[in-house]
DNA sequence: CGTGAAATTCTTAGGGA
DNA sequence: TCCCTAAGAATTTCACG
């Protein structure tokens, strides 16, 4: 499905997506007007889902983050407490899990207290118990995926 | 630190860093120019990090991912398992953590077998025990993240 | 997939609030 | 200091070979 000029276009597009078109071109080495048609096709297609800025958490007010893993209360009723959780801003990511926990929850937030309001908003809309899990330091995050072909 | 323009900017560029400095300029109100400065300003400060395509993990053929959290076999030993982690692609994200482990990883791999491997990879490169959650479903992840002034 | 021309965008310099 | 306008350079876009 990806040959080798798609996966460098994706490999570079991944490190910068606001690259030009002779950028990637030049990476790539095919003309610029094929690359623009590959990248077109490759966001069309659902290959590139979206774009995105990196910002510095510290720098926008939320240094501080968490793993929250939930289990629903009551396991009779039906659960869909990632849409019930949606809405809440605060909430970076939702998995589905295995193990003890039903999902993980990756959180950002500015201080203690606005991780406690948060943690009490999650149980309440979804009538979910937590497990909360703070993260003390971050090493790397956002790499972007490697891919086979590059 | 930020004022209600740059806020817009982050939020804006956030959801489409290839958004024209036109397009943002009619979003944030102020002239091109002027946005244009207020973004090499976040991009020079370092309040926006970087930028990022985000690709579908399942048409790249990364399409399972989990969470691997880790501790040092030899507590009396130097500890400096991201940086010994950091040549492995497959790694995405690296935190240490306030629990049981010390750090916790987000990984993406093709197959049960690649995680397999990579798991075995994390033990000899850092010296280290891991405990490993496999996610069955992602509902969203790489959401933006939400500013107050926002 | 490459070429070329038109439309759009980016970039920079200069002036004003 | 921050913003706007204007002109030239670079890029994107798209029809055609």
């Amino acid at each position: 499905m990806d040959d080798p000029v798609d996966a460098a276009i994706l490999t570079e597009v991944s490190r910068d997506p606001r690259a030009t078109l002779a950028q990637l071109s030049e990476s790539v080495g095919l003309g610029v007007s094929a690359v623009q048609a590959r990248l077109r096709r490759l966001e069309h297609s659902g290959v590139i889902v979206g774009y995105r800025a990196i910002l510095d958490p510290e720098a926008v007010g939320k240094s501080l983050s968490a793993f929250i893993e939930i289990t629903p209360l009551d396991p009779s009723q039906p659960d869909n407490a990632p849409e019930l959780l949606e809405h809440l801003a605060e909430i970076e990511a939702c998995h589905s899990i295995a193990g003890d926990a039903s999902y993980i929850l990756f959180v950002r937030v500015g201080t203690p207290r606005d991780l406690e309001a948060l943690i009490r908003d999650i149980r309440l809309a979804a009538s979910v118990s937590t497990r909360t899990t703070v993260v003390l330091q971050t090493f790397y995050e956002n790499r972007p995926i490697s891919l086979p072909g590059a």
